[in-house]
DNA sequence: AAACAACTCGGTATAATATACCAAAATGTA
DNA sequence: TACATTTTGGTATATTATACCGAGTTGTTT
């Protein structure tokens, strides 16, 4: 299984995914022949401040902090760069919260799909031939031709269960 | 499989999914003391017209019309509609289009997932053990616990793939 | 280098989707 | 009937996203 699910939910040193995302889009671009404008790059940078799909206005807020002139970069130039990123795979939208994460695995082309925390927030890419077989087998036995798929998966992470299950445990001994 | 597939993309008699869809809906009211107002019941109707989901506004100028009175129905009065109808388990929220569409398999407590028809917009509700056991066990490689899942695939139906191919033939022949 | 095309960005306006809130009406219950 | 609860009508506003135009920038051709 491909996943940063590890790393999603987990403390680490997280200066390396977002160099790690930059290189790689870097990278990319350069052999589409398209072009990382500061602007563009910094959207992406914005997007893997952390594991959790932010919004197009969280991203208009924060990089509005960011510039420190205290001038208002605009939704339409953040949407402009969102549109940009999304083509060339470096993020995906969540469809399910309207917002908009870094893609760990750019350039492979897999289809994919989201663990999102509901309690932390958030959220890990996998892909595992298994669940793409399965959904493209099931759409099959109804004659559906899958072209793409939204799967995107609520619950808690394995750190979150582990506070609910110490915040009971604690709960019980109070009583 | 439970999936209404063969009726969603294929010329049927559909009054009778309205009809079905309306008497299901006035007896798990009634099992749930939740009361199908006229309101409820003609956007639940409205929603039903056909397999496609159909967004809130979309719902909004239907029911606008069918009162043939001029008077507007307001957006907070359909909205307030559709979160009791999704509360019973009536409608489904398809995500990736803000859109809505009729459950036909209410009551039954069910995970299910939709394919949705880029070509004609329809779209069947599809459920089977194997599909969400996959979601399951593979979110359980992570120690992730499942709560909800959106899972919605976009593709052609088995319809517009004939279509389609009918095109295709056609067009090579005109060459 | 100059001219041109293509792309990118800043900015205004507006579309599309969704919710907060208050008061009035309808319904259910004592 | 009196009262509490639920539902509806309506205004306003929040949230997410796009259309459009003109200015600036970059890349390409001459």
């Amino acid at each position: 299984m491909l996943t940063n699910s590890r790393l999603a939910y987990h403390h680490h040193d997280h200066k390396r995914c977002i160099s790690a995302a930059l290189q790689q889009a870097k990278v990319l671009c350069d052999d589409n022949h398209a072009r990382l404008t500061p602007i563009r790059e910094a959207v992406l940078k914005t997007i893997w401040a952390n594991h959790q799909p932010l919004g197009a206005y969280d991203i208009v807020d924060k990089m509005t902090l960011n510039t420190h002139t205290g001038k208002r970069i605009k939704a339409p130039t953040v949407y402009r760069a969102i549109e940009f990123l999304l083509e060339q795979g470096l993020i995906h939208r969540i469809a399910s919260l309207n917002a908009y994460i870094g893609c760990p695995f750019p350039g492979n082309s897999h289809n994919d799909f989201f663990l999102i925390c509901r309690s932390c927030g958030s959220a890990a890419e996998c892909s595992t031939e298994q669940l793409n077989n399965t959904v493209a087998q099931t759409a099959e036995r109804t004659g559906f031709k899958v072209e793409s798929q939204v799967i995107e998966i609520s619950g808690l992470c394995p750190q979150c269960q582990n506070e609910s299950q110490n915040e009971t445990f604690a709960q019980e001994q109070q009583q």
